[in-house]
DNA sequence: TTTAATTTTGGAAACGATTCCAAGGAGGCG
DNA sequence: CGCCTCCTTGGAATCGTTTCCAAAATTAAA
């Protein structure tokens, strides 16, 4: 691998020389412009991001942190934070914790030790961890959907309480008294006190639902744990089984449906479903998806806005787009 | 951020200690273990890998390309492929082309920047630059499921083109004569050649079907070019309608069975719908999708195994898992 | 032509880690 | 007690870049 010393010399010209040409930095004499050009070409030199990073003390690399890349809900929203970041200049390096915190805090430390400029959380499942370790972080650190009660961090929230409460809303409207709840979290340990768990506790209570551990389903993430959810319910006594299901993740849904619908259950005539995210793929299930929809491409901008302005690379936060979430009725509720 | 030799002096020490008391490399006394472990602890020091890579002349990260990581498929892949490359120690930078040759060489060329160890390909847009771009890098490329004709480079092929003839044939026994053929690549332009292309060509070829330009369709990709596909089909004259159509994505399929439905055919009945890639959820589709199963574990492992081996990390290749590619029969076709 | 002002240039120092080498220290043996 | 061996240690050199500073070259002014 050809350097930046090699290149000189070859060209006949000192380092600082070639540096500057690199870069565009300070004006460089036509004759040696075409000799280091001539020199790079000859010698295939390209230049060591790393040693460059290392001398400029930043790497123009972002860390973004999901779940599970192969959640089509999370692939969007890496797409989007991607293209985004990529409008700066910056890199993205993803990596998954697979819900696991152990994952998540070596990954986190993996980051520090790249030394990214910054980082995208859009899953936390340790907020303790992240407690302790975001001092150190400081502002290069942005929640994404997420909130921590233990430690301000700039933080892109949308109100998902108040759309799981619209959602279960709509569910009563139309006469359903025994709502089943899924998650992707704990339940009830940790992050009891995640909005959307919180407003289904709470809106049960307001309305008088009785709240049924039985009809709460903790750490529920994949097409195939719908469909073992669908199996769960159809084998409840019909007076225990309810008569609708909120489901935190579209891609549970679906697997519900679809056992539902092989156990011979209509949906929603039997069991109404309603999903979150509005992942792609949700008008096209077998019964169209009746979902909240995320806005994605408006939680990327204000991330990585947010996140480039904590950085100083960008002055205004200026744009401040629509984060609303919006229920929209297809079928299956 | 705290440096090895802040860490030196506040322990007393010296750097070389340091560095071989945190890489294990050497004895080092348990007073100085002790004196050290505290001044990493007071100082909350964290290594910095640039340094360290610069210094090792290797970064231990893999630079994984695909088109679009919300494509299900590559998700799954991606995913599979990195788990297999955390086992070794190596970290995994993924670039996404969107199918753009010039976004395509950009990064290839920042992968090389970055200085990572190795690239596994996993579509590539154009084989011209590849061919030019591969003598530099050597054996850290492989190709996962992609042919280079222009130059000979690790490659972990499929039989694609046979699994495309037996997925034909199977619409061909079962009476369909007029078959309709969607590749996410172009036609007929570039990679003409391509396997599953060329397997489609030479099938009708075989079999007296006719060859019309109509009934081939380039550039599809996702749910929404698949919708787009079949409109365009409900609206061709009835004897011009293909009575199957074969995709090479399972998102295209699904959403084309989605728009068939939606203007009233039957599916199989009227058309049958034969996908590529056993996506997650494949069998969760409106019909459920008859489509050719990649590996995508086997895959990934062979992959990462190949380079691995060519990167002299690994000595034996050893395993060599099934990497065929399977028929599955639902109901779409 | 001389002097001053400006532009261009070469090269040393720095970024933070690792490794090599020489030297210091401990322990064993006679 | 002296000598040899072996283990432990400190620190310089190195990786490839950028930047700063002083010197050289060029241009402008007188």
């Amino acid at each position: 691998m050809a350097t930046i010393s090699e290149i000189a010399k070859t060209a006949g010209v000192g380092v600082g020389t070639v540096s500057r040409y690199l870069n565009h930095r300070d004006t460089v004499s036509a004759a040696k412009q075409k000799q280091i050009q001539t020199a790079i070409e000859q010698l295939h030199y390209t230049p060591n991001a790393i040693a460059s990073q290392l001398r400029a003390q930043s790497t123009n690399n972002i860390g973004v942190l999901v779940s599970r890349i192969s959640n089509p809900f999370f692939a969007q929203l890496f797409d989007a934070l991607e293209r985004e970041l990529h409008r700066y200049g910056f890199q993205v390096m993803v990596m998954q914790t697979h819900d696991d915190p152990e994952a998540e805090r070596r990954f986190l430390d993996q980051l520090k030790q790249q030394q990214v400029d910054g980082v995208i959380l859009a899953s936390v499942e340790n907020s303790d961890l992240l407690a302790q370790l975001a001092p150190t972080y400081a502002k290069q650190m942005v929640l994404l959907n997420e909130e921590s009660l233990q430690v301000a961090l700039p933080t892109v929230s949308l109100n998902h309480y108040q759309a799981t409460w619209d959602a279960l809303n709509y569910l009563y409207d139309q006469g359903h008294r025994r709502i089943s709840y899924a998650t992707g979290g704990n339940y009830p340990s940790t992050h009891h006190g995640r909005s959307r768990t919180q407003a289904y506790l709470d809106f049960c209570q307001a309305h008088g639902l009785i709240i049924d551990d039985q009809l709460i389903f903790a750490q529920q993430h994949t097409l195939t744990d719908g469909q073992q959810l669908g199996t769960k319910l159809s084998q409840l006594a019909p007076n225990l089984r309810p008569t609708a299901i909120f489901s935190n993740s579209d891609e549970v849904a679906v697997g519900l449906i679809n056992q539902l619908q092989a156990q011979h259950f209509r949906v929603p005539d039997d069991i109404a479903v309603v999903g979150y995210d509005d992942q792609p793929f949700a008008k096209f299930a077998p019964v169209p998806l009746t979902t909240v929809r995320q806005p994605v491409l408006s939680m990327a901008q204000v991330a990585v806005d947010q996140l480039l302005h904590n950085l100083g690379k960008i002055n205004t936060p200026a744009l401040q787009p629509d984060l609303g979430l919006q229920l929209i009725i297809r079928k299956s509720a």
